[in-house]
RNA sequence: GCGGCUGUAGCUCAGUUGGUUAGAGUACUGGAUUGUGAUUCCAGGUGUCGGGGGUUCGAGUCCCCUCAGCCGCCCCA
């Protein structure tokens, strides 16, 4: 029996409709906030994640999907969808004018990697991306949105992780100063960190090993190293962050797996996932676009794993809210033929409803009602039919009564607003 | 890429030191009730034991390979 490629997976029924809830909310909540939607292709040139996501990082060197195509291109299946949305922004000069330009984005990622509960190869991502304000007041407002998003989900006790990374010309000090500090007790920690150190030193921060944990007590604090400006900008968020009442704490040892990021980086923790797991992250990265190839335009932008997400939610919340459809069943040919005209005018006026075609006996199309998990079932017959009425049945009481045929779609969205007693 | 664990019915799982004809619950199908669902009663498929090879008189069970999934590492969402 065919199977899907190791680590794909086809979505459908409970997970798919987390899936379609979560865009459905992210959508309202972005545009709401003035971001637009941006497509970007899966396909980008080699040379796109090169330039952004860096040659050092462990995903642009063993785990993009990668080859090349039948006109001897380069290319890579994306691994991330930041890089794209830069590539398009500036291919399309949207960068052009002094406005900000406010962009989000849903959709397929891919990473050649080791597969765990929640981690696939092909993987989905909703991010938004903020091209031309440096200011903390622009990153304040992406994360509100973020705020408004992850609470509109039902997520608790969100609290957003910070810190900052510096820039580029700030970094080297705090990367001599650490140095010195790992020198010193370079025994204490772990051979992945001593790797580490030369690749990659923030890394060393964030190393999970416990006695790399404890080595680093006493580390020099990057926020200490900071150039004056940047110092202001991460004093300035979170003044604004606790005007906002965003509920924050900074984490000095917080460092960002891709090398563009810049000042700001965070990542949100929720009481509804386990202890040290992050349910996203992302950060600002002044330096990108213009390294791109683009203008000198700052950004600022995050990402949050859909696959991650809805499995945390389905653990916490359950079923994903959905209108439950209500079900028509005719009985004998002439109620078939009404039905169907029946169904049309109910659909028609926006009804959700399900009709059932197959013709056979009542007690099956019951059965199939209740598996299904329809609440109202409405009953057409021919003594309905001559009465011009028809009978619903409520599944959950059990309880029955008898409607005009034609009040059918205005009860129906009564229902639906849960106003149960309406006058007969 | 490295280390460990698992794979039996659609689902959750039994299956003895290798033993003859593969099990339970649930789901599903038909009937008791031809215009009334979840409960009850009766009757029934439940299956290439993940796939391939090997050892053996005999393999769901032991060995090798392979595929898939899970857990850790690397990394990250």
């Amino acid at each position: 029996m065919a199977q899907s490629v190791k680590g794909m997976r086809d979505l459908f029924g409970a997970e798919l409709r987390w899936f379609q809830h979560i865009e459905e909310t992210a959508h309202r909540v972005f545009r709401r906030h003035g971001y637009g939607e941006i497509r970007t292709p899966i396909l980008e040139e080699l040379d796109v994640f090169k330039r952004s996501v860096g040659e050092s990082s462990d995903i642009v060197n063993k785990e993009m999907y990668q080859f090349t195509d039948k006109g001897g291109r380069e290319v890579v299946m994306r691994p991330e969808n930041t890089a794209g949305v830069v590539r398009a922004a500036i291919q399309h000069k949207l960068l052009a004018s002094n406005d900000p330009a406010l962009f989000y984005y849903i959709g397929p990622q891919f990473r050649y990697e080791r597969m765990q509960s929640g981690r696939y190869r092909q993987f989905w991502q909703i991010g938004a991306e903020s091209f031309g304000v440096a200011t903390p007041e622009s990153e304040a407002e992406s994360l509100l949105m973020l705020h408004s998003f992850l609470t509109d989900l039902g997520l608790k006790s969100l609290v957003f992780s910070i810190n900052s990374v510096g820039t580029p010309e700030s970094r080297p000090a705090f990367h001599a100063a650490f140095r010195a500090f790992f020198a010193d007790r370079s025994e204490q920690f772990c051979e992945d960190c001593h790797r580490r150190l030369q690749s990659n030193p923030l890394r060393v921060l964030d190393c999970k090993n416990e006695n790399c944990q404890k080595a680093l007590t006493g580390h020099p604090v990057l926020t200490d190293h900071l150039d004056e400006a940047s110092a202001r900008h991460h004093a300035r968020l979170k003044v604004l962050l606790t005007e906002l009442a965003l509920p924050f704490e900074e984490n000095p040892r917080l460092v960002r797996g891709l090398d563009y990021y810049t000042r700001t980086a965070f990542e949100v923790l929720s009481s509804d996932l386990g202890a040290q797991s992050a349910l996203l992250g992302g950060g600002r990265y002044d330096g990108l676009i213009k390294q791109m190839g683009g203008p000198e335009v700052p950004g600022f932008g995050w990402a949050i794993g859909l696959d991650r997400l809805a499995m945390v939610l389905q653990q916490v919340q359950g079923e994903a809210p959905q209108q439950a459809p209500a079900m028509l069943i005719p009985l004998g040919e002439r109620a078939a033929t009404e039905a169907l005209k029946l169904a049309r005018r109910l659909w028609d006026a926006g009804a959700a409803l399900q009709l059932e075609t197959r013709g056979g006996a009542l007690k099956k199309a019951m059965a199939s009602a209740n598996r299904n998990g329809i609440q109202t079932v409405l009953i057409l017959g021919d003594g309905e039919l001559d009465g011009g009425t028809i009978t619903v049945k409520h599944m959950a009481t059990g309880e029955q009564e008898s409607w005009p045929l034609g009040e059918v779609a205005a009860r129906l969205a009564a229902i639906r607003l849960g106003l149960r007693d309406l006058p007969s």
